[in-house]
RNA sequence: GCUGUGGUAGCUCAGUGGUAGAGCACUCCCUUGGUAAGGGAGAGGUCGAGAGUUCAAUCCUCUCUCACAGCACCA
């Protein structure tokens, strides 16, 4: 006999081999019914399977919120089994879950699908599901699953079953007349899939994620629970598109793409005020530890050789030459990929002391990258664009202080903007690297000790993990994402050491006992690309910044031409204050002039009609807020002095 | 870079093998209106670029380019 435990803490003994669904039944009728898989020890497995051994069993019904896995996977089985039904001759692959949904690809010499095949897929779908098959398993052998799938033509099951190791055993999977490898489980029928699913869009992926070999067709869709978890789902994304930097950037006038530049950014007015009121921001965080230098843009292809970028990262750099057809200089320049080749020639200008270490240099360094043109994504993903970056010159006993001073500061940083919610995670060394074992032993010793550290003093609100194998050539790294508004995360802010760079440029300083040494450097960066950060900021506040950050603060404006006057003048004193004020004294009613600044997002709009200008007082509308407060003029601009100080400003007060 | 889909006025988009249309925005006129669109008139486009087919191409074909989605890439 063996002996389940019950999610109520119950004991009962059963025969060995009783399935999940004997003892449902065995409890009620209706739990039978409702019940679609169950979790053994924790772990989720058909119904029907046999259970042999002491365990927890819980049965789980379709609303349990575990159920949503297999709902998606289920689905994907159908899709697979629909499109199988439509189009004859069209090979499956693989069909995983994925974050609210799941995806199959196929193959079809036939060329991709086209959305028009959308709909009726999904027909198809709910056809299949109304049939309410049972999902059946059955274990193969290799030979067999081979051999089956060999002669249904589809060679790219066989090359999985050849990849499943020896160890585990060939499972499949029939719903009704249709099967497919599976590693499982699965829900009892496909009628449990319910009606809360849609078809997303096509796209073309390649087999095995490898570029050298078949494009896929691959088709997207989502699956809840519900119609209601739907129908949030599909608005969630309507929000989403709704705070697009790409849609923002043009409705707020903050900058520009076009034809001849590709992924590079013409910033517009309002846009750079935003742009520089952040490299403001990070020049008053490095002052005092930092010495901000600016290496030269365009370098010989020599200097490029020797840092090693001309031989790693050559497709991705820009070569610049002398454009004159008669012209006798022949050589080859780089538009700069990286700042750390210009940072070492400052470090190695003029000899350098232990005393003068950690040298931190700092530069907004403007790079560009010639990034494959399918990367490139709106200000997120350019061509050209300004790093916060640093480089520290320091000794290897400086590491792990250095690590955790850049770490305070990253960290002050995103909360500064509202980000709370930080990952750091260490990345270890990669399979293709320079430098000894020692080397690497010691440098992911400290560098493991710091995130420790970090982890700790934070008292766990900063999470911390490991991405072995994943670290850069030259030594290991964190690297640091955050979490947006909508929960979406995003990767920013890195602390890469480098044993490397100053080695293969010749770099020293001279130690205590007088011989020369070579420095550890560490390149950091914390917004990453300050393009990038922006769009994520955009992104996060739906354009709706925080004062300080708005790029247009104030909008003062009138009800009737009479209050001109007064309104310049109000407008006089917030630039004198260093508002970034606008006014608009247009002849039109002042619900037309409301909803235009609204919808372009100001965050305050000062109102001016005959009663303020009579009284030194101003209406005060706040952006998303129906009801104007009256105030006296001196109010709201004290008001707005105490609200335009930057949060780092506000500490020191 | 790969697969697919697109590019028509500043923006959002309709349209046709006989060289173009709407709404908003813009300019002017009327209107001076108290918190999310007052009315009228006007101006504005080499239909992404090049080549081909055709009596005739914005429309069909090809090449290029840019954008979008996904994949791949991201030292």
């Amino acid at each position: 006999m063996i002996h389940v435990t019950f999610p109520d803490g119950s004991v009962r003994e059963f025969a060995p081999g009783i399935t999940g669904f004997e003892i449902a039944s065995g409890i009620s009728k209706s739990l039978a019914k409702k019940a679609v898989a169950m979790a053994l020890d924790g772990a989720l497995s058909d119904l029907h399977d046999p259970i042999t051994t002491d365990a927890k069993l819980e049965i789980v019904t379709r609303d349990d919120p575990r159920a949503l896995e297999l709902i998606r996977h289920d689905a994907a089985h159908v899709m697979a089994e629909a499109v199988q039904e439509l189009f004859p001759g069209t090979q499956v692959t693989i069909g995983p879950v994925i974050e609210n949904g799941f995806y199959y690809d196929f193959y079809r010499p036939e060329g991709p699908f086209t959305p028009d095949d959308l709909p009726k897929i999904e027909a198809k779908m709910r056809e299949i599901i109304a049939r309410d098959k049972p999902f059946t398993k059955q274990v193969w052998s290799r030979d067999q699953a081979k051999d089956w799938f060999e002669k249904k033509g589809e060679a790219f099951k066989v090359e999985l079953v050849d990849a499943i190791s020896a160890d585990q055993s060939i499972k499949m999977y029939a719903q009704g007349d249709w099967m497919d490898l599976c590693r499982g489980p699965h829900m009892v029928s496909t009628g449990k899939i319910g009606s809360a699913f849609k078809l997303m869009k096509v796209a073309g992926a390649y087999w095995r994620g490898d570029s050298n070999r078949e494009m896929l067709t691959r088709i997207y869709a989502t699956a809840w629970h519900t119609e209601e978890d739907l129908k949030a789902y599909l608005t969630m994304l309507e929000e989403a598109e709704k705070r697009d930097h790409r849609r923002l950037g043009r409705e707020m006038d903050l900058f520009h793409f076009q034809e001849e530049g590709p992924g590079v950014v013409f910033w517009h007015a309002k846009g750079w005020s935003m742009f520089q009121s952040l490299i403001a921001y990070m020049r008053r965080r490095l002052a005092g530890a930092y010495q901000e230098v600016n290496g030269p843009q365009v370098l010989d292809k020599v200097l490029w050789e020797t840092s090693g970028h001309w031989g790693w990262y050559k497709e991705n750099m820009f070569a610049v030459q002398s454009a004159g057809e008669e012209a006798e200089d022949k050589r080859i320049f780089a538009l700069k990929p990286m700042n750390c080749p210009g940072h070492i020639q400052i470090f190695k200008h003029g000899l350098k002391s232990y005393r003068d270490l950690p040298i931190r240099m700092a530069e907004f360094g403007i790079v560009h990258r010639y990034e494959p043109s399918g990367a490139m994504h709106g200000i997120m993903r350019v061509r050209g664009f300004t790093q916060d970056d640093a480089h520290i010159f320091c000794t290897e006993a400086d590491m792990a202080a250095e690590c955790h001073k850049i770490n305070d500061l990253i960290l002050s940083v995103y909360e500064d903007f509202g980000f709370k919610e930080v990952m750091v995670k260490l990345s270890t060394r990669p399979e293709k690297r320079v430098g000894s074992d020692d080397l690497w032993d010691h440098a992911e010793e400290v560098m493991t000790k710091v995130l420790n550290e970090i982890a700790e003093r934070s008292g766990g609100r900063i999470k911390t993990g490991i991405n072995p194998g994943e670290g850069a050539f030259y030594g290991p790294k964190f690297e640091y994402t955050l979490k947006d508004a909508i929960g979406r995360e995003w990767q920013c802010g890195t602390t890469q050491v480098d044993f490397n760079l100053p080695e293969r440029f010749g770099a020293f300083y001279v130690d205590a006992d007088g011989t020369k040494k070579t420095p550890v450097m560490i390149h950091r960066a914390i917004c990453g690309s300050m393009e990038r950060f922006l769009g994520i900021l955009i992104e996060n506040f739906a354009g709706h910044f925080p004062l300080w950050f708005a790029p247009s603060q104030v909008m003062v404006t009138t009800i009737t031409s009479d209050a001109d006057d007064y309104a310049q003048q109000v407008y006089d004193r917030l630039i004198k204050m260093g508002v970034k004020a606008e006014i608009d004294l247009r002849n039109e009613k002042i619900n037309y002039k409301v909803r235009e600044h609204s919808l372009a997002k100001i965050p305050l709009i000062f109102v001016c009609g005959k009663r303020e200008a009579e009284e030194a007082t101003v209406n005060v509308r706040t952006l998303g807020s129906q009801t104007p407060k009256s105030m006296t003029l001196d109010d709201a601009c004290a008001m707005v002095a105490a609200d335009i100080i930057p949060p780092d400003l506000k500490r020191v007060g």
